[in-house]
RNA sequence: UCUCUAGUAGCUCAGUCGGUUAGAGCGGCGGACUGUUAAUCCGUAGGUCGUAGGUUCAAGUCCUACCUGGAGAGCCA
């Protein structure tokens, strides 16, 4: 008899029908005659009901059906005579795959930490929460090829290694296999890397941004969706040293343009995971609403599905820095001198006075646009006022700044100029700079944070929670 | 990197002003129970109190350093 997945059992099986389902043992309970085991096997979050009548079965077997034990369960579905779920398993047959010590298996039947389930992150995903948040990082990363590959992208690897640290977005890790205890050096004392792999210095990517704009400048619309690194040592709930970047890059888009397919592309994915991961979501919201029972009323936010229907179904408030500082320096927030850092046109907003724009003030998901060129990359588009850039950044509740983009200076002496300014080696640039001397045009991208939007679509606290195995300062177990 | 905070049983935690033999729930194990829903009930084992120093007649409790975790900040996606 062929295994049937449980997803499959628990949506289309009928009564009467003979099956054979595979899967981990969640809980097992028991009494003298009868025993119900909740058989998962990863293709949902539900478990099949599995009856098992001890009388037919060897003491020895029974004793090893345990959380976390494999089985093989053949029998017949069966009407449930319990509440709680429709159909169940009548067991004839049950093999054990794979025991599961019950005095060593450290998942129990029972609420974990997230702390604990972190650090034992290669068996965290036979819990019900984890399970859940991956089976839709899987679908994000699904339907955001789905998207692209519908609006005419193409998918462009750029590179892991690279020689290029000219994009500034951070700190990176060195690549090299020279011996780190005797490495050759030069003649004034330098270590030589003309002795390396490579034969220069090479690092892990920060961003693909440059090499896509190589792409987008040929094949029109192009997306990388790969890792990427930074050495930062960052300690938060929303930092990773190896994370997920999606970064889209438009010949002939303006700043507008690359706004509208920032909005449309958020909108889609959330749709996408509306239709396809409802079971999932609804058990992370009845999580999250657990958790919110103990915050006082003021402070729980909104219930997650509510929360992903009204980001999918109001546009996203657009604003320029400018704007922002206005509504900063008018706000109430200001004149009772409750923002920790000043508000001043040309500071770099802080996370206080993003939060508060998003979460106070306009309570929707916010583009901020044309920051002052100072701070911000090299290569964004610098506007006529000539104090700012066509940047854009979108802000979501909670999470900050999801993603980060502009429209790109097309004119090679004003780019030239600007990283001359910023102390960019311009000569190794020059493939760069190839773009701009042949059949230059406008155009515009952005990158999106992967993880750091399944934490929003997943209504998760911590990024090293969504991501499989984490990379952070002093931590790269698994 | 900075600020705050925590580390006690497999897990989640309590442990009062420094005082005698270290506490609970869950989980495990043994048993009971005729259909359970993280079942229930009875019993039972389980501890180098993060590490190293120090103060004290006496330290899980106070002090210092370090390690590790968490929250926030900076940097950013």
């Amino acid at each position: 008899m062929k295994r049937i997945k449980i997803k499959e059992l628990l949506k289309s099986g009928k009564a009467g029908e003979s099956v054979v389902a595979k899967g981990w043992v969640r809980t097992k309970r028991g009494s003298k005659n009868v025993f119900f085991i909740a058989l998962n096997d990863g293709s949902t979050i539900n478990n099949l009901q599995v009856v098992v009548d001890v009388n037919n079965f060897e003491d020895a077997l029974l004793r090893e059906i345990n959380t976390g034990a494999a089985l093989s369960v053949s029998g017949k579905l069966v009407e449930s005579a319990g509440s709680g779920q429709n159909i169940e398993l009548v067991a004839d047959q049950v093999e054990l795959l794979g025991a599961a010590d019950p005095e060593k298996y450290p998942i129990q039947p029972k609420k974990h930490s997230m702390e604990f389930l972190r650090e034992n992150a290669h068996l965290r995903f036979r819990t019900n929460t984890f399970s859940a948040v991956f089976r839709i990082r899987h679908a994000m990363a699904f339907a955001i090829h789905k998207y692209f590959n519908e609006k005419g992208f193409n998918y462009l690897h750029t590179p892991i290694i690279t020689a290029s640290d000219a994009e500034g977005a951070g700190q990176m890790f060195r690549v090299t296999t020279l011996d780190a205890k005797n490495p050759p050096l030069t003649e004034d004392g330098a270590v030589d890397f003309s002795q390396d792999f490579f034969g220069k210095p090479t690092n892990l990517t920060v961003s693909g941004q440059l090499e896509g704009e190589l792409g987008a400048l040929a094949l029109g619309e192009i997306y990388t969706f790969g890792p990427t690194f930074r050495a930062e040592n960052s300690n938060t709930t929303r930092h990773l040293a190896e994370f997920w970047m999606i970064e889209p890059e438009m010949a002939f888009y303006d700043l507008k343009d690359n706004m509208d397919l920032a909005e449309e592309f958020l909108k889609y994915l959330i749709k996408y995971a509306l239709e396809n991961c409802m079971d999932d979501l609804q058990f992370l919201a009845k999580r999250l609403q657990e958790e919110e029972k103990d915050k006082p009323q003021d402070q729980r936010s909104m219930d997650l599905i509510e929360k992903l229907n009204f980001v999918l179904n109001n546009d996203f408030i657009r604003l320029t820095y400018t704007e922002a500082i206005d509504i900063l320096k008018n706000s109430p927030y200001y004149k009772k001198k409750k923002f920790q850092f000043p508000v001043e046109w040309g500071i770099d907003l802080q996370s206080e006075h993003e939060r508060y724009l998003v979460e106070k003030h306009f309570k929707c998901p916010v583009i901020l646009t044309n920051y002052p060129k100072d701070i911000k990359a090299f290569y964004m588009k610098q506007n006529d006022d000539g104090k700012t850039v066509g940047a854009m950044d979108v802000l979501f509740p909670q999470i900050g700044e999801i993603i980060g983009g502009s429209q790109r200076e097309e004119n090679l002496e004003k780019l030239e100029t600007r990283m001359r300014e910023m102390h960019i080696p311009v000569e190794e640039m020059d493939w760069y700079l190839d773009t701009r001397r042949f059949g230059s045009v406008v155009h515009s991208g952005f990158g999106l944070g992967f993880e750091r939007f399944i934490l929003f679509v997943t209504g998760m606290g911590n990024i090293r929670d969504v991501i499989p195995f984490a990379r952070t300062p002093k931590n790269a177990e698994f």
